[in-house]
RNA sequence: GGGCUAGUGGUCUAGUUGGUUAUGACAUCGCUCUCACACGGCGAAGGCCGCCGGUUCGAAUCCGGCCUAGCCCA
């Protein structure tokens, strides 16, 4: 049981119901189709690269922050004016759609007709695009569904493959060789997530490899060297000895004591006639084994990165039906598991093996049938990469990173980049690569673009045999790689291909979204395909997204049950309270969801609607003209509402959220409920100024709902809708636009910020001391410096009514005649730090040291000179009060004149009739 | 192992041209129903700013090392 505040349902509020007040805007919003993308507008377009969302499985908290992220910017940009184009838009190929159908209905795709099965993952997918439609609904999310799109339907494929034809047709693609996670047993290739780990024991087996010249005998006394009568050797532990004959090198940790005098040194693998060099590497771990590592093409990943470090042939010693291949000689044929022993067996007779023992481990098996997953060399088709890498630095160089730092992201991953992209996959649910090729002779005949889209496993090819040959052409039964689909995104919205005028006025886009995790795929490979293609970047800004975790701290896991549901949040505190925490988290940061900061939100917005009531009631007989003088304290809230609206339009263009709504919330919370209309109450009451009163409220309060319109999108349009619609004539909030700066007064702003701080004192005096707040005051009179004494006079009116002054209170220049003490001298390290250098400490010590002293100098009106401080050493005629290094603590007698009392705040002395007895 | 980011009262969080007295929220404890809001207002208590070292007169802030967490490493 969580222990929460009530249900905003259970409020006492009137006219206040959020959920109802959501449902019946998102229904009108649509019904009014208010965020339509206007190919005909004359406005300047704002382009929003959305990320298409993943169609297995609904949204889950985190992406519906991103969204929410995303939607902040387009509201914001409809209000600036654009034409925001920001689609509905899903993404519908690829194996973990694939893998979700044959875990649901306990099938592999092999088990039915291909096209079966693909009807079948394309059910599964428009099941969770309908959730998730809705899920986009509720979330209050902008998004145009006339520009919709997804990935897997014919007109998005299409553009696809025509892409892929054009980059063949430039020389960029071509067939090799590359190894894939393989399933022996099912004889499939695998895709990473259907590798699942498992913990089982195996044996580490302790091997010789004999050096191919015997080195300097001292070498023995180091670790895993050892000698017998056929010469020196190094020892190394491995567990899988069958792949003894796929070895291509050894390797040694670099601040290993054994690496000066083994590396570059030449060893023999055992049973196979072979010699492979000893190498250094970080990447060894000194503690396994022997820290000597054979490194084979392949054993695991890691070997993989060796493979291609060191560009090692990659030789395969097992093949797709889990049996040895012809490289290792006599053990070609056998199963693995055979091998392995057999090879045991053999290396014992021969004394290579040296020790086994038992073994922790953790491999990665097939999710179906629980084989280890081997590596084997498939065909596969590649996108020529690594000779791009500086095209795709100098353009991500010419975008707007925010945050700036996930640019480095990128670049390090660039850097790190050894082998071209594997574009091909031996896959079903995906879009199927568009040609044909040759079986007598491998010539490729690729689909004309004309004929896009296209499936070679059902279709025809242009021509009925091979060109070359006249062989017979079959229809290729790869398919791409989903990243092939989803990163050319800014080319199917922008109508790449299909329609040359709305291409050049929408390409480049103005802004990707995305998350983090997938910098090195949807970032890297649109950048890159898409200069490929048009020799432009793709976008102008890029924005990235942080990590929605748990409650907890931990990532959101199906397996750990800890994946919030936006609806069941939105459910209980509603879309905008949720939108509230959505604001909160910084970009590109990592964020736990903060429920406090749902819980938060519920308040803001009741503040919010607080307020607005009370405007709406006080500008309800009309829309207040602008008054030809607006008393003091109105341009003090208008000057700071107006620097508010340029910071938060500042925030807003760079996408800094969170501070954004800080700046808004304070500014209503503080400013606007607690100060400016306290202050103006008693003017309202008592019908002064009403005019003045009444246009800043009018111009505030409708800024105010306007700032908050792409956070809130409800509650604002509600408010709108009650109170100024009918003044203003924009159909929605949303389509209003955004406010400007009205006044900048800084001398106004000074002279209200005085006046709040004195009212401000006085009322917190009055609470403390248990004073009714609308209770008169006995006060006689307050004494200020005189700059003060003229912004309080000038604003006696607000002064009098608010805190309920007497009509005889006097303002006084000066101080009245009081007994004031001095409590405390401190230092001002400011001013002493740079003067005096190491002495400061020494001066520091003596003021905390000698109060008293200082005090009673400072009183007398002497001082001290810093020459007089014992032990130091510095020439200066500086005194230390007189040259300004302390600050006086001062504190006022309560003894003032007969019958009176003073209270004292910063500057402030009032007089106050003394309480009677 | 590498890259990036974060580590601040019980919990969450703001805070970089270095200035000694670190922001706000939630929770806790006082006081207070005042004509928009008691789901409000006023106030109090609560911190070796992850750890260690360096630079400096002075470090949450700059530098180096370490620890912990998140993302990515085809």
């Amino acid at each position: 049981m969580r222990s929460e505040p009530a249900p905003y349902e259970e409020a006492s509020m009137t006219d206040y119901d959020q959920k109802a007040m959501e449902e019946k805007w998102q229904k009108q919003w649509q019904e009014l189709k208010i965020y339509h993308f206007d190919f005909a507008s004359r406005k300047q377009p704002y382009s929003i690269d959305v990320p298409p969302r993943y169609a297995s499985g609904p949204l889950h908290a985190g992406h519906a922050v991103h969204y929410t992220h995303i939607d902040f910017a387009a509201r914001y940009k409809r209000m600036r004016g654009y034409n925001v184009f920001f689609p509905l838009c899903f993404d519908v190929n690829g194996i973990p759609i694939e893998e979700r159908v044959e875990r649901q209905l306990n099938i592999t795709r092999k088990d039915i007709d291909r096209h079966e099965f693909t009807k079948l993952c394309s059910e599964f997918a428009e099941k969770n695009i309908a959730t998730m439609t809705n899920q986009f609904i509720r979330l209050g999310e902008s998004m145009d569904p006339s520009i919709y799109y997804q990935t897997d339907a014919e007109y998005y494929r299409r553009i696809t493959q025509i892409s892929f034809i054009e980059l063949f047709k430039k020389g960029l693609i071509y067939k090799g060789e590359f190894p894939v996670n393989w399933c022996p047993r099912c004889m499939t290739a695998m895709a990473d997530a259907e590798v699942v780990y498992s913990d089982r024991t195996t044996k580490l087996n302790t091997i010789k490899f004999y050096f191919h010249k015997s080195p300097d005998k001292h070498l023995l006394k180091f670790h895993g060297i050892g000698k017998d009568s056929n010469g020196m050797y190094i020892e190394i532990a491995t567990t899988r000895p069958e792949m003894l004959a796929a070895c291509q090198i050894v390797a040694v940790h670099p601040t290993d004591e054994r690496a000066a005098w083994l590396v570059g040194q030449s060893v023999k693998v055992p049973t196979v006639e072979k010699e492979v060099k000893i190498v250094q590497d970080d990447a060894v771990d000194p503690e396994f084994g022997t820290g000597l590592v054979m490194i084979c093409t392949v054993g695991d990943k890691e070997d993989l990165n060796w493979v291609f470090k060191y560009k090692l042939p990659l030789e395969m010693s097992i093949d797709e039906e889990g049996k040895m291949t012809a490289i290792t000689g006599k053990y070609k044929g056998m199963k693995i598991e055979d091998a392995r022993k057999t090879i045991i067996q053999d290396m014992t007779q021969n004394g290579l093996l040296l020790k086994q023992e038992p073994l922790a481990q953790n491999v990665g098996v097939c999710w179906r049938c629980k084989t280890p997953v081997e590596f084997i060399n498939a065909k596969q088709w590649f996108l020529k990469t690594i000779p791009f890498k500086q095209l795709v630095l100098d353009t991500s160089d010419a975008m707007h990173w925010y945050p700036q730092f996930m640019k480095i992201r990128l670049e390090d991953w660039v850097h790190s980049l050894e082998w071209d992209w594997v574009i091909s996959r031996q896959r079903y649910f995906a879009t199927p690569i568009p040609l044909w090729e040759c079986e007598s002779c491998d010539e490729v005949v690729l689909a004309r673009p004309e004929d896009c889209y296209i499936d070679p496993t059902i279709d025809k090819p242009p021509v009925s045999t091979c060109p070359k040959c006249g062989g017979h052409l079959k229809g290729c039964e790869d398919v791409f790689d989903t990243w092939m689909d989803s990163s050319i995104s800014p080319l199917f919205n922008t109508f790449w291909n299909r329609d040359e005028k709305k291409f050049k006025k929408l390409y480049p886009m103005s802004l990707r979204a995305q998350a983090h995790d997938i910098i090195r795929t949807w970032a890297f490979y649109t950048i890159l395909r898409c200069m490929l293609l048009t020799d432009e970047k793709p976008f102008e800004n890029i924005m990235m997204g942080g990590f929605i975790l748990s409650e907890d701290g931990t990532p959101m896991h199906a397996s750990l049950g800890n994946v919030i549901d936006p609806l069941q949040v939105i459910d209980e505190y509603g879309t905008d309270a949720f939108r509230c925490y959505a604001a909160s988290c910084a970009l590109g940061e990592d964020n736990p969801f903060r429920r406090k900061d749902v819980v938060r939100g519920t308040k803001l917005l009741r503040k919010l609607w607080n307020v607005q009531q009370f405007i709406g009631n006080i500008i309800k007989e009309g829309k207040p003209k602008k008054p030809k003088k607006l008393q003091d304290i109105d341009q003090w809230i208008l000057t700071k509402y107006s620097k508010l609206v340029n910071t938060c339009t500042k925030q807003m263009d760079v996408f800094d959220y969170s501070p954004a709504m800080k700046d808004i919330e304070y500014f209503l919370w503080h400013e606007l409920a607690d100060h400016y209309l306290e202050m103006i109450k008693g003017s309202l009451y008592s019908k002064e100024n009403v005019e003045s009163i009444q246009y800043t409220l009018y111009t505030v309060g409708l800024g105010i709902v306007k700032l908050f319109a792409p956070f809130f999108p409800h509650i604002t349009e509600e408010i709108y809708y009650n109170f100024y619609k009918s003044y203003e004539g924009d159909d929605s909030i949303h389509l209003s636009a955004w406010p400007q700066a009205i006044l900048i007064d800084d001398e106004k702003e000074q002279a209200g910020e005085t006046v709040k701080e004195y009212i401000a004192k006085v009322r917190a005096w009055k609470s403390e001391q248990g004073i009714a707040l609308n209770a008169p005051i006995p006060a006689i009179a307050t004494y200020a410096p005189s700059e003060s004494i003229i912004r309080l006079k000038g604003n006696g009116t607000i002064i009098f009514s608010t805190l309920r002054y007497p009509a005889t209170h006097t303002f006084i220049p000066g101080k009245p005649e009081i007994q004031e003490t001095i409590t405390a001298v401190e230092p001002v390290f400011s001013k002493l730090g740079p003067t005096f250098k190491n002495e400061s400490s020494t001066i520091v010590q003596w003021i905390k040291t000698h109060q008293e002293e200082l005090i009673a100098k400072i009183e007398n009106g002497t001082d001290i000179l810093i020459s007089e401080i014992p032990g130091i050493k510095t020439k200066t005629k500086e005194a230390l009060h007189k040259s300004g290094y302390l600050q006086l603590k001062r504190e006022v007698g309560l003894k003032g004149k007969k019958g009176s009392t003073i209270v004292s705040f910063d500057g402030f002395y009032i007089e106050l009739e003394r309480k009677k007895p």
